[in-house]
DNA sequence: TCAGTTTATGCAACTGATTGCATAACGGAG
DNA sequence: CTCCGTTATGCAATCAGTTGCATAAACTGA
């Protein structure tokens, strides 16, 4: 479970109220791993408590923001983690579940299904190319950058190859569909 | 969630009992979908419950063995199910946070680790390879047969994905560490 | 100025997945 | 023949994630 590191790791990077990582997890950090502002307000709550992170006291402005920022403990904390043992974590995709289903009780409507989905991750795709060439060069980057870079390319990878997955799914059950017909 | 469905694959593909069921989820549907014994008991007994499976009476041999098999409605339920819309599941990758964990707090012990991880991926790769050249020839194959192929091609480009990451993010780090001793 | 919307925070209930333990029967070693 | 390990089944507790709702403050516009 990572929420409380990918947590301390945006407090790390900038100090933040609760609906602030809400609008961060919505962009950046959101794309590998998403959280529900219920999720982040319960979690900061115990990250406070475990004396990793502290609030600043209520400021002024809009509803009754908290900012937190990341204590010395919280960093020493989110080093202590990123350095641990990781099992490499499974694959769980509910497609190819999808797809052995269909091998067993074929034909039914996911061809169609197939399409959606493959245009879906043509749209996403491209937003990923659009933001790489829009902030990332090839030359002359910061280690920071690079890594950021290579979880964008991470995000490119994987949208590729759930799209080919699709397509090659369909051309499949295409010409299921005219031996059958 | 997808378990009860991934069951009623199992079940229409080949009948059998909790146990049987736990085995073949660590082998081929577990590759994609991973499930414990007691989740797979449990998920039997509701979909008994739901009149989409029955439990054959007990046979002989050891323990109290139960034999499932798949009803007709369990099988209506599995079509209706596949075709059915689906959001694109969103990633969520532990790795990506610890890279963008060590953009912020490193150098941690995380290059270490991702040797390790990477041994893991190539090793598993090797595995899903010799199965493929094993099990599945370029030709003359029955769609159920393709399917389950394209199944495994998708494990094959996962793991690789991982080993490329894995490989990439090393090298960024090597380049690091050399810069700062 | 006050009614409606937006922003920020949070509680409570529910569902799914994991973990730890319990039981029961059979198979083999001594 | 009985003790022990293995196979098969299952309950209960816990934990993480999701959903629905509640509250409070500020901002907006008629």
């Amino acid at each position: 479970m990572s929420l409380p590191h990918a947590l301390l790791t945006a407090l790390a990077e900038q100090p933040g109220s609760g609906s602030d990582l809400a609008r961060r997890f919505d962009r950046s950090i959101g794309y590998f791993w998403q959280a529900t502002h219920q999720q982040i307000y319960r979690e900061l709550a115990r990250l406070e408590a475990s004396g990793w992170i502290e609030a600043l006291p209520a400021e002024d402005g809009r509803g009754r923001k908290r900012r937190y920022l990341i204590l010395e403990a919280g960093r020493q904390e989110l080093k202590r983690w990123t350095a641990e043992a990781q099992a490499p974590s499974p694959i769980r995709d509910e497609l190819l579940v999808r797809l052995r289903a269909e091998a067993v009780v074929g034909p039914t409507g996911l061809r169609d299904e197939l399409r959606t989905l493959a245009d879906q991750h043509r749209q996403k795709l491209a937003k990923y190319r659009a933001i790489e060439s829009r902030d990332f060069s090839a030359n002359s980057q910061s280690l920071e950058n690079k890594l950021q870079h290579l979880v964008l390319m991470s995000g490119i990878t994987y949208e590729t190859y759930r799209l080919t997955l699709c397509d090659e799914a369909i051309a499949l059950l295409d010409q299921q569909v005219v031996r059958i017909t």
